[in-house]
Order: structure tokens, then sequence, then C-alpha cells
DNA sequence: TAATATCCGTTTGGTAGCAAACGAAATTGA
DNA sequence: TCAATTTCGTTTGCTACCAAACGGATATTA
């Protein structure tokens, strides 16, 4: 068995049957998790150097805009939240984003703790240009499966996601 | 049709063909992208918290690790390669290993320029105690999908590595 | 050989990311 | 009402990450 190397395995996967075949590991579980990761990677490098270098932005400076623009201005705690980043770091996106003239930040009368952040016209500008053509991108880079294949890829790592963000 | 939101679907999807449903967007690539980003934070956000914290070591320096270990010795170059890492990112991860002991430079008498980076006894220690419980880890990660869709999953993220690496 | 070009790992300067400490502001409770 | 607690966003200190510049070492070519 295993005679052949497997043709679809990309060299490291094949390397790594290899030299540790012989162990008993989970290789399913493991090609799983190295692919969801390395597939990040490229992907996030992917538009980084394409679409979102154009407008100055970050993977993270994006995702903020774009959690802006469909969920409406929010306060600082909740953007962090819903941007998956901790808020010492949506602190440091915002100040970024602000430089940029994308968002600007509002002192809240009533609990002067809080802070809304909210786009400015430039950044409603800047993230309606962008995103179509971000979608585009991200069309390409999935672009070898099928809308089921698609749709099934996202349904797995929802899946993995749940399984790995409930500790 | 969608007058029901699709159960399946995470909250912030929901929300998101709420707010851009009516647009003319690749919703099956959209999604099936940013789960790859979440899916990828999650995990690596898990096994840091888990295993990794037990050993002092972040993503990066258990990826170079545990290349060494499968691969061998190697020169600084193949070794940023191999770890997806840019090589200024590397020689950063390989000093905080050389810190703690686990890996060690050597110079290379032919070639005065090159370096090869090799595990110490201690790291090797380290990464055959380590791969096995972060093994574990991974199975818990993917714990909710059979054999079969693991394997689906590590096949169709194959494909979205070949399309997002090669620009 | 020299002069030039290329190759290698490191350094630099920047953003991103986290956890934990912090200070100001609100809330609670006695 | 005032002290203790909790809740905000920011700051701090650290690692990680990249691109580009750098400087030493090797190759190339004249």
């Amino acid at each position: 068995m295993q005679e052949r190397a497997d043709p679809r395995l990309l060299d490291a996967e094949r390397l790594t049957q290899e030299r540790l075949g012989d162990r008993p590991l989970d290789f399913d579980s493991m090609l799983a998790v190295s692919n969801i990761y390395r597939a990040a990677t490229a992907v996030r490098r992917r538009a980084e150097k394409g679409v979102l270098s154009e407008f100055g932005l970050s993977w993270g400076g994006f995702t903020t805009l774009w959690v802006l623009w469909v969920w409406g201005e929010m306060q600082s705690a909740d953007l962090a939240e819903e941007c998956d980043l901790s808020k010492g770091t949506l602190t440091g996106v915002v100040k970024t984003l602000e430089k940029r003239g994308f968002v600007q930040r509002t002192a809240v009368e009533a609990d002067r703790r809080k802070v809304i952040v909210s786009l400015t016209d430039a950044g409603l500008d800047a993230i309606e240009q962008l995103f179509p053509r971000f979608n585009l991108y991200e069309g390409e880079m999935v672009g070898d499966l099928s809308a089921g294949e698609k749709q099934a890829l996202a349904e797995l790592l929802r899946r993995v996601i749940v399984a790995a963000g409930s500790d």
C-alpha cells in the first residue's frame, strides 16, 4: 500500500507521509488542519498583494472596513468582537484606518468610556469600490471549485470553526 | 427564496446575506474564503493557547521545529521556503528557538554565506513529545468530521492553495 | 585577475497580533 | 454618599510577519 505517491498530494504532504507514515498518527486530521492554515495564508497574501495594496489596506484593515459597512457604525468592543480581534489590536487597526481617513472615532456623550467607530465618506467610497473587486479575487482563488464544492467547503469549515472555537 | 435563514449559517454569514443579498456578488466564493480564514485563526489560537504554550512555542516556532524534524537539518533559505515564511521572518523565529535551546545554527565551511539550522537534542525531545499531542489537538479540532470528510476538506483546500498560490 | 553581478542571511522599519496592566468612567452596595 | 467593583478603550511589552535595504561572500565575465 502507498506504493505510488498520491499525485494529488502536495510535495510537503507527500514527504510527510514518507517520513512519518509508520507512526500511529491521525493523518487525515493533520492534513486537514495544515491545509486550512496554508490555504488561509495563501489567500491572505494574494489579496494583500493584489487589490488590498492598491488601497493601502491590510487584511485586518479591510475586514474592519467591511464589518462597518455591513453592520454600520459600532462601539469599539463590538467591532473587535466582530472582526475577531482583541480590543488592543483593534485600537491599532482603527488608528491606522484613521490615518488613511477611512474611519472616525466619536465619543459617546451618555457614557464617556465608550467610543463609536464609523466609516467616513472616504471610507464608504473605498469599501464600495473595493469590495466588488475583492469579491472577484475571492472567485479566482476558489475558481477551481464548483458552486457545490464551494458550499461544501464552507460548510465543512463552519464545523471546524465551531469545534475549534469552543474550548 | 431565502425566506428562512439557513440554520447552518453562522451569525455573521447570515447578517451578511441580509445586508448584501441584493447585490450581484459571488456569495459562494465569499463564504468559502472567509471561512477558510476564520477556521485558520480559530485553529491557530486554540493550538497556541493549548499544547504550544506549554512548550513556549508560537505556531511559527512549532512549524519550524516540525519541518526540521521531518526533513532534517537544512539551510536557512530552504527552511524559510518550507515553513512558508520570508527569510527575514525566519531569522527572527530561529533566533527565538535558539534562545529556547531547540535549534542551533552552524556556519557552512564551503560557502560562508550559508547557515545550516538543525534541531538540538532538546529540540528533538520537544518535538517528539509535542507532536503526538499536537496531533490529538488536530483531531479534536476537526473531530466533528468523518475521515472521508476530512479528506474531502483537505482535497478542496489543496485546490485553493494551488489556485491562490499561483499568481 | 579585477570589476561586476549575484546570492545569502541579517537588519531595518513598518503593521499586526495578543495578554496583561492601566486609568478614567460608570455602577453597585452599604 | 462614598468606597469598592466593574466596564470601557488605550497603552505596554512582547513575538510575528513582510518587503526592502544592506553587507559580506561567491560567481561571472572581460
